[in-house]
DNA sequence: GTTGACCTTCCCATTACGGGAAGGATTATG
DNA sequence: CATAATCCTTCCCGTAATGGGAAGGTCAAC
């Protein structure tokens, strides 16, 4: 396979394919006129790939759980601690952007949205809330 | 004001201060040393940017909101609009954070997570649910 | 006068790619 | 068989918002 037909059927740009050679996630065999030459093997870790970037692992998790995947005695807890970090870490960025949108959110429905120019959010984000 | 004080007052590291004039959100003065000479002007706009980005606007709207802070005449609704974009911002990544959550954390839940190799988690990211 | 704490600029690294150029290979069409 | 369209390759630059650290100038204190 080149790489056009597995990027159709990973699902990935041809550009991230190759990123994700250069940094060592595949290792595609190459043919006499130098294009790539994927194996079904390649096919199948690039869906792997895929899946977990959508997932939100982070590339280097990705290799972790692409190496626990192709380790045939790896223990499931170990993929578990991975994946509950990264739930963890999840759920620290939710709890971050929730505490962002209140403070906005509180400053906006103070905010008229009108033509004049008075406007709390400016002044809110000008100084604290009231000195 | 050399750029360690201004740091301390705003909360900004040095450096992000000195970006920040790279890229023209603040013009210092310049004493006869080359030193930076900060003025209160530059110290609440630091102050007004370090709260803007920690409600998580980026640059570009720190510039835009920068902007409407500084125009006597603005009106508020126009400030209020570029809040609320942002709010709205938020709201898509929690949803989306929750939905990669959504789906990790059952795959995480099917797993047993002892010494065995068997883990649900990597058969689902290896393929469809259920094919 | 010499530390030590500042300040400056400059360059490189980060994350995970995307755009696009320059040029070779293959395939399709006339 | 020539040529055009489509592929493929590598290479280099750009992103967002800094952080790290080097090389070197300045300033305050002792």
């Amino acid at each position: 396979m080149n790489i056009k037909d597995v990027a159709a059927r990973s699902g990935l740009p041809a550009k991230t394919i190759r990123y994700y050679e250069e940094i060592g996630l595949i290792r595609p065999l190459r043919g006499a006129n130098g294009y790539r030459a994927f194996r079904d093997s390649d096919l199948h870790k690039l869906a792997f790939l895929a899946r977990a970037r959508g997932l939100g692992f982070t590339i280097e998790e990705c290799r972790k759980l692409l190496a626990l995947y192709e380790d045939r005695d790896r223990a499931s807890a170990d993929v578990k601690a991975l994946a509950e970090a990264h739930l963890d870490e999840m759920e620290r960025k939710i709890a971050e952007l929730r505490a962002m949108q209140a403070t906005l959110r509180a400053l906006v429905e103070s905010c008229a949205g009108d033509a004049r120019p008075d406007c709390p959010i400016l002044t809110g984000l000008a100084g604290p809330p009231c000195c």
